[in-house]
DNA sequence: CTGAAAGCGCTAACAG
DNA sequence: CTGTTAGCGCTTTCAG
């Protein structure tokens, strides 16, 4: 069933058919009309593909992320890929497995078949990632990179609000345990956490890098001990959690003996037991964004490459991972 | 970049460039040798819109699911795509938001750009799947629909597991927190889980239908607790942690007062205090074996379409959710 | 083993 | 407003 057929069938030629579908304006309302109503009584519905070929947009976006798995990015994903589809987009969704070879192999292949691609928390090297979006147009999420289009989470301003709660809580020592080599994310919460602490004279260490994931968690229990931080704010909600595992293992109580922030705001921290004290991120509205801005660029291709950077607010969602330094005052 | 310059760079015709990517046996070595530099030295990629103009096939697929951020879908969905992409396939996912129209339209938009789709826990009626179909290769998972083939996991043998495990620990009153309208693997469980009991001579109560979230398992407690049950099966182990926090409302300690077993074994329910008693499903390997399945039906199209059917086992993962019925023995 | 030629289904100037 | 005419970049007979 080709547009051939439905142009016959209406007595028509095959560029009237196509105006119908991609430009109906273009078409007297009578031709329209009895074109669009040939077409529907044939089942025809025009092929993308070929569509795509002549046009040179597929109206397909590419999103990539580090673990779908990883309770960070569902909904990111699912916000992106709604908006998507409003705009007349489809969305490739793909999984690096956190491994930066993948990353750019993905990068790659999808590059062949889709008009732009999201990157969210991409851990290759800046120098690498602007080569890549030399060809295609980018979208980042959660990193930055000169000349490229961001959508960024305002961390810096979650970890200082962390830090400040932990301080009005009492606590005069603070670990970070840090998330992945080559994360914008972590860099950003170390140097707003870490300033904020010396603003306010606290002692402040970092443990890491570690994988972000429970079993980071689990693995920096040691590390965050030895510190003798009563007070830590993790990667993500995920580190959070393992960490919590740990110490309970090593009888260490939370909050009891060490308060722990989260970072995320996930299901998860939701349903840990201490629920988590957590930096909520914007992720629904990042997805969104970021497709809204990936879209726009797509679109003014004749124009020179619109680097827009937008940055989302956080917040602190105050739990019961996190209590006064003073036990006695309780 | 097309394939036209490199067959001029390496002084060939184009037939002998296009044989080279994607029928290389047909080239001799040398030529072959020189034509794949030649298009490495320029940076050549094949055109994928073209490729799928002139072959038919897209080397893409469709996932839709009902809703990305439910944490039963995201391992399911990657390793769906991570194997689709071993297989040289690219995915789109989508989500439905539980909607049956969207679904129905999500369908037939895919429909245009995919060899094939996976269809997740479909809510559409069986008429309306068969006839959408008929157009293009489909893989139901948890669902059946005569006529297509479909991934299913034994759930009727984890409700049975649950009403073994259940029983064992003396509960002789049971409940069911049942799953949605028109979701098959409610059914399965009602009836597997209902007969495992009849066959003890236990009594067994349904509550439901209720929504598949932790709000729907709040919103069932009062009702659970009217069926005067001891032990309960729920849907998932969102409903599960929901009813666990109702009865927490109500001063009923799980698993002291009550015993509770959900269904995924998902990270929530991991985390949840209690640690839920579960019957594990098998998501990833589901996700798997349905693009495997999928895959199988595009690229043997001149055959009939293979109703093939699988069924993945499931287990249960005792934990601190249940226990035994009668307190006196603890 | 390689070249020539005919499209895949559609869009996009250009005429009229 | 509609028809004509070239392709988009690639695969795939069919010859040789």
């Amino acid at each position: 069933m080709t547009i051939r057929d439905v142009a016959q069938a209406a007595g028509v030629h095959v560029s009237t058919v196509s105006r119908a579908f991609s430009a109906s304006h273009l078409v007297k309302r009578e031709t329209l009309d009895r074109v669009l109503a040939v077409a529907a009584e044939l089942g025809y519905q025009p092929n993308e593909t070929a569509r795509a070929l002549t046009t040179g947009r597929t109206r397909n976006l590419g999103l990539i992320v580090s673990d779908i798995a990883n309770p960070f990015y569902p909904p990111l994903i699912k916000a992106a890929q709604s908006y998507a589809r409003v705009r007349g987009y489809q969305v490739f969704v793909a999984d690096t497995d956190e491994d930066v070879r993948t990353e750019e192999e993905l990068i790659r292949t999808l590059a062949r078949q889709v008009d732009g691609v999201v990157l969210v928390s991409p851990r290759l090297a800046n120098d690498v990632i602007a080569r890549l979006g030399g060809d295609l147009p980018f979208v980042l999420v959660n990193r930055q990179v000169p000349g490229l289009s961001a959508v960024l989470m305002d961390v810096a301003h979650g970890a200082a609000l962390a830090v400040e709660h932990l301080a009005e809580l009492g606590h005069g020592h603070l670990a970070l345990v840090a998330g992945p080599r080559g994360s914008w994310t972590s860099a950003q919460m170390r140097r707003a956490a870490g300033r904020a602490a010396a603003d306010r004279g606290i002692r402040f260490d970092v443990v890491g890098p570690n994988a972000p994931t429970e079993h980071g968690g689990i693995t920096a229990t040691a590390a965050v001990l030895r510190t003798g931080a009563t007070g830590v704010i993790a990667y993500n909600d995920l580190v959070a959690i393992g960490l919590i595992e740990g110490l309970h293992d090593r009888d260490v109580r939370v909050p009891r003996d060490l308060s722990v922030v989260g970072v995320d705001d996930t299901v998860a921290g939701r349903l840990n037991r201490p629920r988590l004290t957590t930096v909520a991120m914007p992720t629904a509205p990042a997805g969104r964004t970021a497709v809204d801005l990936l879209i726009q660029t797509v679109e003014t291709a004749d124009t020179r490459p619109s680097t827009a950077q937008t940055t989302l607010a956080t917040s602190l969602v105050v739990r019961d991972s996190t209590a006064t330094a003073d036990p006695s005052a309780r």
